[in-house]
DNA sequence: TCAATAGTGTCTGTAAGACAGTATTGT
DNA sequence: ACAATACTGTCTTACAGACACTATTGA
């Protein structure tokens, strides 16, 4: 029931309240993720997701900004940050009892992460990963499910020029789409597909030479947020 | 940081974590969803959803299925339970800091709700809702994301079977995707999708005549889960 | 010159929306 | 008889996948 008369917080149970960041970029043509290796006790040596506890008077997304700025540095103002899912198994944290709330959060080139002030080191680990049994606590479930709700997310939304800076050219969105998802998409049927979705891209007028080939338009982002239809994953 | 050595749990913030339920079913050809009447305050007299808090040890999924009984009575067995969102606005609650989860519950059409053991009054409210807003604490933003991962699941799942009977016919699946969505659905165009949409449905063999018109075939939910390609919302 | 990438256009199969028409019931 | 619902089928249009072809660059 949720109506005990006045509340005595003594009598209930003493829940801790943590976020979690699975904080992606694209990277030198690579999708990355930033994880933690450990340096304490428990799961010493073991990856981990970069988080920390909520404060008393803080909002979660307010804690999630916090922590993503203190262990990358990056002005939150340039990232997407959206909750994914809530992960409370009991005994999920050895230590005692935290539940915790997970953040996807995406944004285009990060610079190379500062560690934070306790022994942990925080790096870039390219996706799709090659070890995947090194995780600390139920990370390897939070990345998973975070990982799948982005993969699903670009399909119905304008998501992934969240990964792109802010001129890009409709190759480098279609990489995007590539590393995200694993596949290979046609150059030539993703292009007519993002010049008929209105809204998607915005002209720029510039165009630009980057590494080989014939040079490109650039765009932004456009003021759609949904893709009518969906390009989906085939 | 996530990494402070042994946790002193009294030097972290007295949280409490609850479970908020969104409790959908089909009756009478309408769609309702469970409602607690406030008998004490704070929002005395306002509606809220059904829910409480997690215990020490119990998992957030079975926290959410525990309060589902207790409200209902129903066997769990048969309601889809699905994890929606987490809610934790520092005041959200004026008593404490409370985190909430909110999990998302279908069923075909439940019973009349058996009131909890305190004073608060439950009952079904046919959507959409009439006054929207003389919702208790943020649950009217509760319902609303609620109702809307409905939706949207309606369109790429088999969810829309969770509304129905074991044996049901293809003019009561369509019914609970034109309550559910509030459009209106071409009957024959509906029937051709779901029928050429493999594992949807299955046959029992059996028909059925209820009301007017011609029989209709029964059938039961398929193996399938996610349609491809989806039904769109027009 | 060649490889690589950008961009346009064409063909084909699938599927959705609109809707005609038949079948089978209750009233 | 008539209204209501179930079910089948047809026509048209939209769009995705496959792929030919041209354009423009760096090596």
């Amino acid at each position: 029931m949720r109506v005990p008369e006045p509340y005595e917080p003594a009598e209930y149970p003493p829940f801790a309240v943590a976020v979690d960041l699975v904080v992606l970029t694209v990277r030198n043509d690579n999708l990355c993720l930033l994880v933690i290796e450990r340096g304490a006790a428990p799961f010493e040596g073991h990856m981990a997701l970069p988080g920390g506890f909520v404060g008393v008077d803080e909002d979660l997304l307010a804690a999630a900004r916090r922590e993503l700025h203190e262990e990358t540095g990056v002005s939150v103002a340039d990232v997407h940050l959206e909750q994914v899912a809530t992960f409370g198994r009991p005994n999920r944290d050895p230590r005692m009892r935290v539940v915790s709330v997970a953040y996807l959060a995406l944004a285009a080139n990060l610079p190379e992460p500062r560690a934070g002030t306790d022994a942990a080191a925080a790096h870039w680990m390219p996706l799709p990963s090659s070890g995947g049994d090194a995780w600390a606590f139920d990370h390897a479930e939070i990345v998973d499910v975070a990982l799948e709700r982005a993969r699903a997310k670009l399909e119905y939304t304008t998501l992934a020029t969240e990964f792109c800076a802010p001129e890009f050219t409709i190759g480098e969105l279609r990489r995007v789409y590539e590393l995200v998802w694993g596949t290979k998409i046609d150059p030539r049927n993703f292009h007519r597909k993002v010049m008929k979705t209105r809204g998607f891209v915005e002209e720029t007028g510039v165009s630009t030479s980057r590494g080989r080939g014939r040079p490109a338009q650039l765009y932004r982002a456009g003021q759609a947020t949904s893709l009518h239809p969906p390009l989906v994953r085939s």
